[in-house]
DNA sequence: AGCATTGGGTAGCGGTACTATCCATGTCAA
DNA sequence: TTGACATGGATAGTACCGCTACCCAATGCT
């Protein structure tokens, strides 16, 4: 197909299109002429995904791109993928922060986790920013969100496909960043839930 | 204590705390003078909360002028004041999107919520997300996810403190927007933890 | 032949989050 | 008291991001 098909297909107007291809997110499409190009059905889908992680995962065009730098890229193993998928996603910390406390709820929860883990850094980032506004969390409370969180990934990592390596890229990459909005609303609705319960509401 | 007092405690630039305090995201010093202001713990306080919102919580400065609004200005339950939260914080979904399959997984859990909720639509926008680039999530799954993350958000609820008005106000509004990042950063770590499990891996 | 479309490139635009500069007023140490 | 420096308040400018508009020559479609 041509520029306009896969823009019609999309709903992404042939500019950003071509700005994409520009910036790198999308790979050229092979040339038939000098002013003709041909896209197909693997053009479509990483425009699709990369949508999906501006618009959903609201990752900035940056992060996008060290994305698809992992899928095209692939490590060798899987457990590489999934640390190199935590790396190109946000929040991005500071190297030097002190990783002490984040340290201690890993170890309560006996997680093996790599001291220079990108999540580790975020971890400790976002128990500072508690304590900074006055609200210190406990090892405990943290170990219980852990702990509350294990299922889940557990799942997860056992649902990586290990047929094919692009399925277990895609799985691993596009399941990081897009299932976080999901987690993110179940929370919410979970408290929405338990507030309606606890203090009472009707619902309409 | 005066401007650079408050900066030199934070470690935020004057010039930014005078930006802050334009957007109203910070209340104006009580004026002692035509160019002469006291600020007090509070202002250290709000913009200790402001800077944490901003790098922690990624809020944007027009998503952290609503939450302070909340906090400032907050409904009289405490059920509305969860909701007022919900409402501040991003991802903003347009009314319209179809809520039907979120509206499935919210029912299959027998949780009570709002059909105007704004998580709700959240959910429905990561839903169709993932349908878009071909991982569709069944019912079953995301229930899956909603239920392990239901005793967190009871813990949650049932941790907000009733004694005094103001500290269930801070308690909601900032643990709902600062716990995001913890919950994401730990959902990571045990995907670390659960992929060194599977694919065994050697952790320095 | 004629005209819209395409690829390819540069330039501009609107929004966000600051940052720099200016200045009249005020503080305070010498 | 005097003079260097800080402060509040305001305006203007900057840097980056994510597009969007425009232009041009080559091409395809009829």
């Amino acid at each position: 197909m041509r520029i306009s098909e896969l823009s019609r297909r999309t709903g992404v107007p042939v500019p950003t299109v071509k700005f994409y291809l520009r910036e790198g997110l999308l790979p050229a499409g092979r040339a038939t002429a000098a002013t003709q190009a041909q896209y197909d059905e693997g053009h479509e889908q990483r425009l699709r995904l990369v949508r999906a992680l501006v618009e959903v995962a609201g990752l900035s065009l940056a992060a996008v791109r060290r994305v698809v730098a992992a899928v095209d890229d692939p490590p060798r193993t899987t457990h590489e993928l999934l640390g190199a998928a935590h790396e190109a996603l946000p929040p991005a910390v500071a190297d030097d922060v002190d990783v002490t406390a984040a340290t201690g709820v890993v170890a309560e929860l006996g997680w093996r986790i790599d001291p220079r883990s990108a999540p580790l850094r975020q971890l400790a980032a976002a128990i500072a920013a508690l304590e900074a506004v006055g609200m210190p969390a406990g090892v405990e409370v943290l170990a219980r969100y852990g702990r509350a969180l294990e299922p889940v990934a557990t799942a997860e990592v056992a649902a990586v496909p290990t047929s094919s390596r692009e399925d277990a890229v895609a799985f691993v990459v596009v399941g990081t960043a897009l299932y976080e909005p999901v987690v993110l609303a179940l929370r919410r609705l979970a408290q929405q839930d338990a507030s309606a319960r606890r203090f009472g509401v009707d619902c309409p």
